[in-house]
DNA sequence: ATCACTGATTGCAAATCGCAAGCAGATTGC
DNA sequence: GCAATCTGCTTGCGATTTGCAATCAGTGAT
């Protein structure tokens, strides 16, 4: 029943929290995509889901404090939402998304999230993190002048094309 | 036969290479534990991995370039070194271990070389990269005046026995 | 009433997992 | 010389997990 972990590493505690192949996938659309709903994540996924998978994996991050579930009613569609634990993982998406870039072969179009997190660095992924509270965790937004990093990820993404 | 990527996402390359829940593992054992042998990494193994499963592990990641196998003749051990490519893991390893530390339950033993390793920093992280390539890919070893950070790793470990 | 959309569930074959045992070649101890 | 031990695995096997396709009940719009 409870499953027990199987060490106290905290490198033991990530992997088994997010250590298959698709747990961070989900995570990556939901943070980075802003998809928030199943057919969304079903459809919009890169790598192709599969629904049943999808639906486990949204069970198991949601158990895992990673993802909340907001039910909207049978029928109506339930939204997910990033929480403070996930938002945390904004650095270790830059880290994994620059090793990614340098050491495997990657697709000009997919490469440039992980550029512009690679180039930003840490000061661009408060930045991020800050982005992601006010849209996930309804923190109030505050002032700014230039354009948000959603917004530069967006514009990145989209001159890609 | 040959395996082709889901995806041109660096997210998913990352994933697709140490993706699951193992290989992590078994990288972290070698490069903090220093277990650089089959039977090493088998008993040394916080977390119990089986011989099969280890073996697999091991092929995969020498083919994936995240390890090389120095073998010695039938009958002696095979040695396995980390790659300029897992080396570059670092940093990878400090998140993902500062991430675990803040976000889940840990054992004060297990924790600590996270904990070094997020309050060094970046420039820590480089200079045990330096140091890793020393020892494995056999760089010559520069002139030190401190203590290494292999060292610092291992008082610290002690320590917290 | 019909159609599409909601978030899934079910069936099934194939692959993978984890445990225990076994194996051939080489070294060590006496 | 001979047994015990160590080397890095491999094999068998039952249980679990995966991935694909089809399906489902509930809601809303026309």
């Amino acid at each position: 029943m409870g499953e027990s972990a199987r060490s106290g590493c905290p490198i033991n505690a990530a992997v088994e929290a997010f250590g298959d192949s698709w747990s961070l996938l989900v995570l990556r659309d939901v943070m980075f995509g802003d998809r928030r709903h199943f057919r969304e994540l079903l459809a919009g996924s890169e790598e192709g889901i599969a629904s049943n998978i999808l639906a486990d994996r949204l069970k198991r991050l949601v158990k895992a404090g990673l993802l909340t579930r907001e039910d909207a009613g049978p029928g109506r569609r339930a939204a997910y939402s990033l929480t403070e634990a996930s938002i945390r993982l904004v650095p270790v998406f830059a880290q994994l998304g620059e090793w990614g870039l340098r050491h495997r072969p990657t697709t000009r179009r997919l490469r440039v999230r992980a550029e512009l997190l690679a180039a930003g660095g840490p000061q661009l992924w408060e930045e991020f993190m800050a982005e992601l509270r006010v849209v996930h965790l309804g923190e109030p937004a505050p002032e700014r002048d230039g354009p948000s990093v959603m917004e530069r990820l967006a514009a990145a993404y989209a001159a890609a094309l």
